[in-house]
RNA sequence: GGCCCCUUGGUCAAGCGGCUAAGACAUCGCCCUCUCACGGCGAAAACGGGAGUUCGAUUCUCCCAGGGGUCACCA
């Protein structure tokens, strides 16, 4: 077989050689031990959370050695592509704090290692596809998609649970495997008469081989060897994932491949594609996948469309992007939490990420834990700072509740400051959609009485005690002075000034000073539950907080 | 079904031949307390099973089981 013929036959117009290629492509000038690494993502939908650790991954390693992250575009499946999802991937990444060096950006590409759309490259895949036919490592196959879907009965597969499936995909094998023996006069004869091919590898392997493997997550594998002859470029000329990798990742000077597990099963391809075109392997690092409860009780691997995929969902419930930073890290290195303990102020970026630290086994997402993460970052902020973010919040996800924070904003940064910047902070909001639940009834548009006072006090001892409260309250008391009047009029009352007293003594009265004080949140707040009163009251202001008890007074007479 | 990966409390996980097997979240008590939140103290809760190596296995090896992934001209 005269291969030369043969890859001229299969790419008349592709004249360059590799070498021309690579010296477009030089090494890249970074210090020893810098890491290059990318983030490569289909346009085909939203960021899920799965993503982001692949990308945080590889964002870290890369600018934590002084190397280069870039993004490039895999938009080889134009079938699958949505417009534009590449450009609401990045801005949904940047949105998260993860930033591109290079690569595809809002408005074209930036970095000299590119084009970093691979539906740009064609032309380079074909140089290296042309070099693996002339040395006899790849070859056309003129089998029709139908052809090879009927032989290997794909669309049934869930069905097939059985030996009938590998027996089918045998014989489909043994079909394409005639297509190896094709002369040059057949290849010649099926070129004139217009039909496609596609381009598979020359697979050499044998599968019960294994080849022994080092991933740096996963640790020492044994990898079988590949006898897929697997496409290499599509009928249409774009390659296929596998080739594009290996081609992509040597050209741009990838240093370590991040990607998913599910990638695992189809390492042997890029093992033997990295050794046919004589290209240094990257090291790998296969990330656990991040799993979901299915009805079942049985995890499954978390994906679009489940709840908490997608990372633009996320911005919508209220999260701040650094609380998912955060989880991400806690997921992502097992003593960041520790860390970030000892290091309250720090960013995350300070954190000294290790690889080694990396889980091998897939974990769920627990939204428990990420609230609670999200409380505790939300506790360390300022008043000032929960302000501007609830209010960028709700200007666009609730635009009433934004007119009514910023009516007054000195009102509401007042409110957002109650228990907060102590050493103990309340941990009342885990989103930014928290704020109108827990601080709402500050303003009038959305105060009402959600819960109201036990039945089993008397209306005319609540009466009593709220008409002594209006009588005393003067808002220039201090909180000492303030609560020593509520007791006094408890003790008036009927109501015990002492709660352990009336712990021990329950008969002996109505109540305890803790139920007098619960008609007042109750009449001021319209719930059972509530920043402290004092505080509540002196933002409020005396007029409010009287014609609040009042109405409450009016309502039960 | 073949192949590959994974397996410590409900969840995330320390551990890397000898420990009363950390910690965090969640749960449940108690304390603090005007409620809640915070904080403090405490409780309950785990090495999938079986062989082997070893004086000694959560830790090393093998087998099994369970779970997951993958098997496209998708990535």
């Amino acid at each position: 077989m005269d291969y030369n013929y043969l890859a001229d036959l299969l790419f008349p117009n592709t004249t360059e050689a590799p070498a021309d290629i690579e010296a477009k492509y030089p090494p890249r000038n970074l210090p020893e031990g810098a890491k290059v690494t990318r983030f490569a993502p289909s346009p085909t939908g939203f960021v899920h959370f799965g993503g982001l650790f692949p990308s945080t991954v590889g964002e870290r390693l890369a600018h934590q050695s002084q190397g280069i992250f870039y993004l490039r575009i895999e938009d080889t499946d134009a079938k699958r592509e949505v417009e534009g999802a590449a450009e609401g991937l990045i801005t949904t990444l940047a949105h998260y704090g993860i930033n591109f060096d290079e690569g595809a950006v809002l408005g074209g590409d930036r970095g000299d290692y590119g084009p970093y759309r691979q539906s740009q490259r064609a032309s380079i895949y074909h140089v290296y596809a042309k070099q693996l036919v002339r040395e006899g490592k790849a070859y056309p196959c003129f089998c029709t998609d139908e052809e090879i879907q009927t032989l290997s009965q794909t669309d049934k597969k869930a069905e097939i649970k059985n030996k009938d499936w590998h027996e089918d995909a045998e014989a489909a094998r043994l079909q394409m495997l005639k297509q190896r023996e094709f002369t040059i006069e057949e290849v010649e004869a099926e070129i004139k008469a217009g039909h496609k091919f596609v381009l598979r590898i020359l697979a050499d392997g044998d599968p019960n081989k294994k080849v022994p493997f080092t991933d740096l997550i996963k640790g020492k594998l044994e990898i079988p060897e590949n006898d897929e002859d697997f496409v290499l470029l599509k009928s249409d000329g774009i390659p296929t994932y596998h080739f594009a990798h290996a081609v992509d990742d040597h050209l741009m000077g990838t240093t370590h491949v991040i990607r998913g597990e599910e990638w695992l099963p189809s390492l042997a391809k890029h093992l033997q594609l990295f050794r046919y075109l004589n290209f240094k392997l990257p090291k790998y690092l296969h990330i656990a996948q991040i799993m979901r409860l299915d009805e079942n009780g049985s995890k499954k691997k978390l994906s679009k469309r489940d709840m908490g995929a997608n990372m633009n969902d996320y911005k919508e419930m209220g999260y701040a992007p650094e609380c998912v930073n955060e989880y991400v890290m806690t997921l992502l290195n097992s003593n960041y939490e520790e860390w970030h303990a000892q290091n309250p102020e720090k960013p995350y970026t300070e954190f000294p990420f290790s690889i080694k630290k990396m889980s091998t086994s897939g974990c769920l997402f627990d939204f428990k834990k990420f609230n609670d993460i999200s409380k505790n970052v939300i506790s360390r902020m300022t008043a000032e700072q929960v302000y501007k973010y609830s209010l960028e919040w709700a200007k666009e996800f609730d635009a009433e509740f934004a007119s009514v924070l910023e009516n007054d904003p000195e009102y509401t940064k007042a409110i957002l400051a109650i228990g907060r910047g102590g050493k103990k902070p309340r941990k009342d909001l885990a989103t930014w959609r928290d704020v109108k639940d827990y601080a709402g009834f500050f303003y009038d548009k959305y105060f009402k009485i959600e819960q109201p006072i036990d039945e089993r006090f008397d209306s005319s001892d609540i009466v009593n005690c709220l008409n002594a409260f209006l009588e005393s309250y003067d808002c220039c008391d201090t909180m000492d002075v303030w609560f020593e009047k509520i007791k006094t009029i408890s003790a008036e009352n009927g109501f015990c000034a002492d709660t352990k007293e009336y712990k021990n003594n329950p008969d002996a009265y109505k109540g305890s000073v803790a139920d007098v004080s619960m008609f007042l949140r109750v009449a001021v707040t319209g719930k059972l539950n509530a920043p402290d009163m004092y505080s509540v009251m002196q933002i409020l202001g005396k007029d409010k907080v009287s014609e609040r008890i009042t109405s409450m007074i009016d309502s039960l007479k």
